[in-house]
DNA sequence: CGTTTCGTTGAAGAGTGTCAAGGCCAGTGG
DNA sequence: CCACTGGCCTTGACACTCTTCAACGAAACG
């Protein structure tokens, strides 16, 4: 752990000149409004690839603003298996599963190093309790997770390999997209296994569902290298469609 | 539709003397808050089993608490397949979806009659502004929410069909027992395919392994009437253990 | 450069899904 | 009151997807 104040002073944390802003706060915050989350928002916090951000179990205190990295997030059964929950961007909030206890339920895990903004979350309840824009935000941020396993529990109960593989891909293409990074060209942070258990299937499955879809001139694959040659073909893989074309 | 106005009258809310007060607000709580909650929750609605309370696209205005019946929550993918993605019982809250876009995400519908209070949210978010121990509650409710559908990821991902009847049972015995029925003896107010959707199975599944569990003495089935023989056994199944004891 | 982790691929098997037939039950109308 | 209907549930036989087990190859790491 060599250095923590100097990692700590350099990742002093200004809202207002990060480019992660709009993906993080609101659009259209007062200036005002700005500075106040920013008196709030601790130092930021380094994670090396492999460690935890927090585990299940621990005290919850922060939220945590993912301003660089990639991150997972995974709940554990009282018999030991585990199941990846969730793979974080930059700009994405992590943490809200302690809210409801006071603990944390799941652990975070950095899948490369990454950066946070430690988020104390009494005193963000305070501030956003005093602006009504940041309140409106943070709430919608949760319900946006609410929505979003709606749709992962969909992706699992619902359909078949191909089906998860294809939408799990267009899902990191879009957001990849939206971050500035290319839609159609990428590097898979996660290992098969941990896509495998995102989706509910065996890691030797995923790896074949991607050599079929390669094989099938939908993507080119190379290890964790991926690119998307044929989007739509994709799409219609979800859709439940034949990669035929309609009759 | 007859005579609404009497219905409306007749289900006038009455937080404070409501005995669903402990499992829908927080505990301790102010009486003269209590008034301030009384005063937005509007009269109270009826919906018929089979009836929507709301649609995936309508607009979002309101929480709804459930004061009777039972309800389900489905999610339709743009193709068309619906994943219930939850079912509710009298005390909890309903809606949580519509916060993130304004509109609602999913479909929720009566599986027996039912009654809500409508909560319109706007005025719901200055009251819990207001009041502190009300805005915590509220994000409880949400993380409970987030937390509660990580568990149904975990199901859903890495269990097999006889652990996730199982783990269903069980939680709906628990949520029975909770609201001061009977852990062992309670009525499934859905179907087996309902039941399947949810737990991503068919329902010809459900079905089979549901006899199973009769016939190993772990439960009694008798069509929608359900009594739980041996809840360790039942456990067991869960935990991944053969049902044989352990050595 | 060995060691380890990760990824690919094949063959065989288990667990669910699919299809089909029939039973049970509540509601309806004769 | 009874037959009829339609929805729901059960059960069997078979097909298929995915997992399991195993071997090997490729990349990453110290």
């Amino acid at each position: 752990m060599n250095a923590p104040n100097f990692s700590a002073a350099h990742l002093k944390v200004a809202c207002s000149n990060c480019n992660l802003r709009e993906l993080c706060l609101p659009v259209g915050m007062a200036l005002s409004d700005l500075e106040k989350v920013e008196a709030i928002v601790a130092n930021g916090r380094r994670v090396k690839r492999g460690e935890h951000l927090f585990r299940a179990g621990d005290r919850f205190e922060n939220l945590y603003a993912l301003r660089l990295g990639f991150l997972k997030s995974t709940v554990t059964s009282s018999d030991g298996r585990e199941q990846v929950t969730g793979f974080h961007m930059a700009g994405e909030l992590v943490g809200l599963d302690g809210i409801s206890s006071d603990a944390h339920s799941c652990d975070v895990v950095a899948l490369e190093d990454a950066e946070v903004c430690v988020i104390p979350y009494p005193r963000l309840e305070e501030v956003a309790s005093a602006v009504p824009v940041l309140r409106n935000h943070l709430h919608k941020v949760m319900s946006r997770e609410i929505v979003r396993e709606h749709g992962v529990m969909l992706l699992l109960g619902s359909m078949m390999a191909e089906e998860r593989l294809s939408a799990f891909l267009l899902n990191l293409s879009q957001r990849f997209e939206a971050r500035g990074y290319s839609r159609s060209e990428f590097v898979l942070r996660m290992t098969r296994a941990e896509m495998g258990s995102f989706l509910g299937l065996k890691l030797e499955t995923v790896s074949r569902v991607l050599s079929r879809f390669a094989q099938d001139g939908l993507l080119e694959v190379n290890q964790k290298h991926v690119r998307i040659v044929d989007p739509d073909g994709l799409r219609n893989v979800v859709s439940g469609q034949a990669t035929c074309p309609p009759n």
